[in-house]
DNA sequence: CGCGAAAGAAACGCTTGCGTAACGATCCGC
DNA sequence: GCGGATCGTTACGCAAGCGTTTCTTTCGCG
C-alpha cells in the first residue's frame, strides 16, 4: 500500500500531529534532535557522532549536544566503541523506544482523524 | 481516502521529512513554531496571541516571541485589530504561504517514497 | 467619567542551542 | 615508537527560548 497524500492532507497531517505532540509533551525538542532521535532508531546501528553529522548535514558538536539533551531524558545513550575506542556508539534505550512508540501511535490516530 | 498507516510507515515518513527538512532549511524552528505557523495558515482567520495560546496550551509570551521569530524570518504579519485595538490579528505573508507549500511538496515527496 | 478587566508586549534572570576554534585521546603507517 | 590524521568533546561568545512578573493600551460597564 503505497502512500499517497494530497498536499491539504500532508500538511493538515502534520497540523495535528505538532499539534498534539506540542499539548501532551512539554520537552519541546527541535527539528534536528527529533531527526536525529528517528534516525538512531529507525537505521540499523552502529551510529556514530560523525556519521550523524554527515546524515544531516550539520557540524560534530551539534551532535555531541544533542546527544546531551536526550541523554539527559533518557531518550539515548553513549558508549565508547571498544574496537576503535576513538569512537562513540549510539545505545537506544528502553525509555526512547517508548516515546517514539507513543509518538508513532499519535501519527496514526491523527492520520485516521484527518479524513473520516 | 483515508489515510492509513503502519507504525513503520508512521514513524518512517516523519524520519524521513525531518532529516529532508534539516537538510534543506537551516532555520530550526521548534515544533512549537511548527505547530503555530500551520495552524496559522490551515485555520481560518482570525487568529489572536491569546487564541493561538490556549490552542497550543502554552503561556502568551511564547506565542509572542514565536511570532517575533516567525516576523523576522517573514513568515508571518501582525496587524492591530481595528475593531478592539487590544487585539493583534496575524496574517499570512506570501513567504510564508511558499514555505509552507514547498513543506507540504516535501512531505508528499517523502511519502511517495516511502513504499515504492 | 472612572475603574477594573483584558490583550499583548516588555523586562528579568536563566537555560539551551549555535558556529568556530582549540583540545585530549586514540589509531595507524612508516 | 613517533608523527600526523581522526574522533569526539570542550570552551567561548553570542543569539534565542523559557516562565514569571510587570507594564501599557484599550475596552466596557456602572
Amino acid at each position: 500500500m503505497p502512500i499517497e497524500l494530497t498536499p491539504s492532507q500532508a500538511l493538515g497531517l502534520w497540523h495535528s500531529v505538532s499539534l498534539a505532540q506540542v499539548r501532551v509533551d512539554s520537552r519541546d525538542l527541535t527539528l534536528r534532535q527529533l531527526a536525529i532521535l528517528l534516525h538512531i532508531y529507525l537505521v540499523p546501528p552502529p551510529h556514530t557522532v560523525r556519521g550523524l553529522a554527515a546524515t544531516l548535514g550539520v557540524t560534530k558538536p551539534v551532535i555531541t549536544r544533542a546527544l546531551d539533551t536526550m541523554g539527559a531524558l533518557g531518550l539515548v545513550d553513549r558508549a565508547r566503541d571498544d574496537r576503535d575506542r576513538r569512537n562513540v556508539v549510539i545505545k537506544r534505550t528502553v525509555e526512547g523506544a517508548l516515546y517514539l512508540e507513543k509518538f508513532g501511535d499519535l501519527i496514526i490516530d491523527q492520520g485516521r482523524k484527518q479524513l473520516k
